[in-house]
DNA sequence: CAAGATACGTCAATATGGCTGTCCCATCTT
DNA sequence: AAGATGGGACAGCCATATTGACGTATCTTG
């Protein structure tokens, strides 16, 4: 997109409002990309008669054991009452149980059961397929690029979030 | 991660079988990064009463004008009738014309009007932000593993399609 | 200890964006 | 002339999200 080398008088336009190639590529990219990434599990969904948001609190169960009602919350951004039901239907199939909080009586603890937690591995090597053949295709500098990326367009205040998330990996 | 340097006598697992860390961190980033994005739209739509599966549509009607409806379809995969709400709300706003194909006048052509232009535009310069910032901090050797991960998340059957998007970039 | 804040649950109503199945018309192809 | 294709439209359904109000148990603090 024409970044016109003339004129070096001006300095360089920032680059916020250059390379609008480079922008719509990353966010046509993004688009297919996760959306056939979430597709690629949609399969083993509905055999259980679950949807995709079942997955993503299945998933950040798995992946945090003992979080409570409020910290999925903040993760899946959604409201109170969409979580419910969500949740009411996992537990209904057996996959997530809940505990008192230990220190705070009032908190839930998520936990996904032994059902759940083979459930979610399933799912799980469905996207591990997926992700791990492009990344070998990709190359391991372009993970670290792939991630860095990504990392940019979390709002700062969600990132302290999402690094709890991987802190213990 | 532990790949265990020890055991030389066992191949090297699958790397579709290893690195199951990177694989989370990837899912995670990716949803985030995807959520985010998109919800740096949603006030702009808002004001129009639209939401982001008129946006979808909008998008790449702008980047590929006489774009026909059978094309459309097949990048966004979704049902014609999904797609005909969408339409039907972008023409009653003006922000989308067709008109009847050269050669095949079955087809119809979508194109943005004036409005539908600068509509666009005004949502993708929301989009544009968050993605040079990211861009930005992440560097350009980044942004090059970025766009290569996510293609190699699009089924091969896809890819046709994406790189007819951004041929004459 | 009483008052208030917090964590969670729940009711009712509503919006959005998908889906299936069916049928129709106009136009192109053979 | 017959069939295939591009597109539109009907009816009904489902999943997932929303807001707002209210209830209960538990923790915190003056």
């Amino acid at each position: 997109m024409a970044v016109p080398s003339s004129s070096p008088v001006t300095p360089a336009a920032s680059p916020l409002f250059l390379r609008e190639h480079e922008v719509r590529r990353g966010v046509e990219l993004l688009f297919f990309g996760y959306t056939r990434l979430t597709r690629s599990i949609d399969e083993g969904l509905a055999e259980h008669g679950l949807g995709r948001a079942h997955h993503r609190a299945l998933y950040f169960i798995a992946r945090q054991p003992d979080l409570t009602i409020s910290e999925l919350l903040k993760i899946l951004a959604i409201t109170k009452q969409s979580l419910g039901r969500v949740l009411t239907d996992l537990g209904a199939q057996g996959l997530v149980e809940t505990r008192a909080g230990v220190t705070d009586r009032r908190q839930k603890l998520l936990r996904l059961t032994p059902d759940g937690v083979a459930f979610e591995a399933r799912l799980f090597d469905a996207l591990r397929t997926s992700l791990a053949a492009a990344y070998a295709a990709a190359g391991q500098e372009s993970v670290t690029g792939f991630w860095r990326v990504l990392e940019g367009l979390i709002p700062p205040n969600d990132r302290v979030m999402v690094a709890a998330l991987q802190k213990d990996m």
